[in-house]
DNA sequence: AGCACGCCGACT
DNA sequence: GTCGGCGTGCTC
């Protein structure tokens, strides 16, 4: 390939040829904040290609290559056509996205205030944002231009008729410098070049001299062979040209042993009952013109014996399948241990045994193995995964998988909902009510949400699962938007456990417990039973201070404590994680008399050991499990009963069950339920239901003890006589009463700055011109006010609440503020956000 | 977001 | 005299 560099050739972007049939001008979209669509000329080399959206294109911007998106085709430009550059290389075959998933992407991105570009591109598994590794992408230093005007072909080195040309085709483009139209042969050269040759040749290529131009590659990917998979246009051999027309040989997806070797172990499996992917095109679009299901059939089970569906599972089941190949949302209400998971894998089995596909997003990647076990065990699927604990390698092959329609399950967390799936038929999100669903940086989306819109634009049913739904969710069943299917019975005979509340107020407190809690706790363990005890804090103590001065240990970057911790020994901020040594003496009076307040998961371990010293305990929070393998250790050993007592923060409300425990004590959640967050209520409902589901599966009945000081709030008493549901009535009631979600939709504009009062000046022009906009007009903006913990990291944070009876209004008037916002001009070391339909108000 | 251009301070 | 601070403006 290095001898053909003497013939490379290259050519200067025409100017408006004379005869064209019709202008092609490339709509792409950039990977940059910026919400407009850029427009292109194709490369010169494509002649008869096939502009479909979705396509990868490698384009120059500025004076930088990006890999755009190309959203769509005109043939008129606002610009002028001489100053559009060309598209420098087409990287797909055929789109990775199809017209469904821009289209869904593009709702996401408007929605959530995102530029379209940079939703498409996080759409994409990490290894697809990038150029390819076989491409190379060669800098053409700076030069006298080579040419003023015209469009005729022009050789590359000044002056020298010497062409070069890339085996596979090259192409260069030289850029107008400084906007005035005048040519410098300052660019880029991107070529790519087939596998064999990559590593022999690429550092000749980096010397070649042409004339009195050199050209010197700017940036080669190095990359295994074995691991790179192969663009779609080397499969057709060596020589032939990348972007010729005839794509038969070129497809993507289509089955090829080599290219797509096994999934690695664990990760995803093959099934040997996998259906034969040839018969379907992964392009086609939609599901209206998919298979008639075969209505109450169980084909793709595959152990249906000893799994008898109760009749309210009987019930969920035979509603969502009536439903399939409809937009249907529903809410499936069931309780801890009712069988949620059996509903799904009954209609997941109609699904596959239809040959289509089901989407399965979960919150965490904690829970991922323990569904596709169940999934895998139960079902004659391909499926695969997708997290964030993946390789990137793997996470492209899975995405493949997903996006070619060789994979009939996709089980995966929150980004695995942009995941292109030709024939999808079914949306699962599972525990709908977790926090971890909605992305709290950058993108800010709900996966739940977005999820919702897909099945409408897919046309199919999607089951938000919960045993403690969000008020929004449960809104919308009960005004009949969606379809609520309740499972109130526990599997078996296990009784659902009781709640009651132990007022704390006045009793002298050990280990951060009650004497009755005590009491109750040395009950439960001279019978043998296991008892769990929740606290959300971890470390020994959340405070230090010094007795003699009143100093307190507080983190220099944030407005926060530092926690001490015992093992290992550091003085702790749970928020930037900034430590230091744990002081001896007072730094500011140099006392030795400092003492701990309040009490962590190590220090209640600790003080549980001299209570109750026969009881082995194991304490299960992030810190006792940071070391891989050791919460698996710790879980085991819960359930199989070697531990009695069993300590932990909010981990332990995710997933795990111990049969064994029939004891549950809450420590202590006041500080949750006044939280200034409106949501701190229905967060703290939900994590005292998702921690008493832990308790008394088997036939023993489960307690749960909350230790409260407010034993009269008005919610804790809803939700203890007459469970979630009662709860979420009288909260609802509440959100109505103050007007919030869901009874208006809120937008939160976040502002950060190292200086304190430039988040705020930000937020008060912000606000002055929201008032200047006609959209304003239903609009209630509140603030701007510091956000709660308004110092993190050296950094000030403020925000501006935005409220509106109507999503639609709010979208109007964000849309136009949006758009105002960026014209501000920024003050120095300014951040700021929109984020839509905000989970947490800081 | 990058990246370049452009006009004002401390130094090879 | 230059290197370099980040303000401003643009990217088809």
């Amino acid at each position: 390939m290095i001898e053909n560099l003497s013939s490379l050739e290259v050519q200067r972007p025409a100017a408006a040829p004379e005869f064209v049939e019709a202008m092609v001008i490339l709509q792409v979209a950039i990977p940059a904040p910026l919400a407009t669509l850029f427009d292109y000329l194709p490369p010169l080399n494509a002649p008869s290609q096939q502009w479909t959206p979705g396509l990868r294109l490698l384009v120059p911007f500025g004076r930088r290559q990006l890999l755009g998106i190309l959203m769509g085709v005109t043939a008129h430009s606002d610009h002028a056509l001489a100053r559009l550059k060309r598209v420098d290389a087409v990287l797909d075959a055929v789109p990775l996205l199809t017209a469904l998933d821009l289209k869904l992407i593009a709702w996401a991105a408007g929605y959530y205030q995102q530029p379209l570009g940079e939703a498409l591109i996080s759409a994409l598994p990490t290894r697809l944002r990038k150029i390819p590794l076989n491409f190379a992408v060669a800098r053409i230093p700076p030069g006298p231009p080579f040419s003023k005007g015209g469009d005729e072909e022009v050789p590359f080195s000044k002056g020298g008729d010497e062409k070069v040309t890339f085996s596979n085709g090259g192409f260069c483009s030289p850029f107008s410098k400084g906007g005035r139209g005048d040519f410098s042969n300052e660019g880029f050269l991107a070529a790519s070049f087939s596998k064999g040759e990559h590593a022999a040749n690429a550092p000749a290529l980096s010397e070649k001299k042409l004339g009195k131009t050199s050209i010197f590659i700017k940036e080669i990917n190095h990359a295994p062979f074995d691991q790179s998979p192969q663009p779609p246009f080397f499969k057709g051999g060596l020589d032939a040209p990348p972007f010729e027309k005839d794509a038969s040989s070129s497809l993507p997806f289509e089955k090829d042993a080599s290219s797509s070797p096994p999934f690695e172990k664990g990760t995803s499996s093959y099934s040997p009952f996998e259906k034969d992917a040839s018969s379907y095109s992964p392009f086609e679009k939609g599901t209206s013109s998919s298979p008639p299901f075969e209505k109450g059939g169980s084909g793709g089970i595959c152990a249906t014996g000893g799994f008898i569906l109760n009749s309210d599972q009987q019930i969920a089941v035979t509603a969502i399948q009536a439903a399939l190949g409809t937009f249907q949302p529903f809410l499936l209400d069931g309780v801890t241990g009712s069988g949620k998971t059996e509903v799904y894998i009954r209609v997941l089995a109609q699904i596959i045994a239809a040959g289509q596909q089901a989407l399965v997003i979960v919150p965490e990647i904690g829970l991922t193995p323990q569904l596709q076990a169940r999934f895998s065990s139960r079902l004659s699927a391909t499926l695969t995964v997708l997290h964030s604990a993946l390789t990137p390698l793997t996470r492209e092959r899975n995405w493949q998988h997903a996006a070619s329609g060789n994979a009939s399950i996709l089980l995966g967390t929150r980004s695995a909902i942009f995941v292109p799936l030709p024939r999808l038929a079914l949306i699962v999100v599972d525990e709908e009510h977790d926090q971890s669903l909605k992305q709290q940086d950058g993108f800010r989306y709900s996966a739940r949400d977005v999820a919702v819109r897909r099945a409408q634009l897919v046309g199919c049913p999607i089951i938000l699962g919960s045993a403690t739904p969000t008020l929004e969710t449960l809104y919308n069943a009960q005004r009949g938007r969606y379809h609520w299917l309740h499972l109130p019975r526990r599997a078996g005979v296990a009784q659902p456990p009781t709640i009651t509340l132990l007022d704390i107020r006045n009793q002298r407190l050990r280990a951060g417990l009650s004497p009755h809690l005590r009491e109750q706790i040395a009950h439960e363990l001279a019978a043998g039973n296991q008892v769990l005890l929740f606290l959300n804090r971890r470390g020994y103590a959340p405070v230090l201070t010094c007795h003699a001065c009143g100093w307190i240990g507080g983190c220099p970057r944030c407005d926060a404590r530092l926690t001490l911790h015992l093992n290992p020994r550091r003085f702790w901020c749970h928020h930037c994680g900034f430590t230091r040594p744990v002081p001896t003496h007072c730094p500011s009076c140099k006392s030795a008399d400092l003492r701990m307040l309040g009490r962590g998961t190590e220090r209640v371990e600790e003080e549980l050991q001299t209570l109750f010293p026969d009881a082995t305990s194991a304490r299960i929070d992030s810190d006792s499990t940071r070391r891989k393998g050791e919460l698996e250790r710790l879980l085991d050993a819960a359930q199989r009963g070697a531990v009695q007592i069993l300590l932990g923060t909010q981990m332990l409300a995710k997933g795990h069950d111990f049969p064994g425990v029939t004891l549950v004590g809450i420590l202590d959640l006041d500080g949750v339920l006044y939280a200034t967050d409106f949501r701190a209520p229905e967060r703290a409902a939900q994590l005292i239901v998702q921690v008493a589901g832990r308790a008394g599966r088997a036939e023993r009945r489960g307690r749960v003890i909350l230790q409260t000081r407010h034993p009269e709030h008005p919610l804790l008493q809803a939700l203890v006589h007459k469970g979630y549901s009662g709860f979420a009535a009288a909260a609802l009631r509440e959100r109505q009463e103050t007007e919030f979600p869901p009874f208006t939709h809120l937008a939160l504009l976040r502002a950060d700055a190292t200086d304190e009062t430039v988040p705020l000046e930000f937020l008060r022009e912000a606000k002055r011109l929201a008032a200047q906009l006609p959209a304003s007009e239903h609009i209630v903006i509140l603030g701007p006010a510091p956000a709660p913990l308004a110092r993190r990291v050296g950094r000030h944070h403020a925000q501006l609440l935005v409220q509106c009876a109507e999503r639609m209004l709010l979208q109007r008037f964000l849309n136009q503020w949006g758009a105002m916002l960026q014209k501000v001009k920024r003050s120095k070391g300014l951040h700021w956000s929109v984020d839509v339909d905000p989970q947490e108000m800081f």
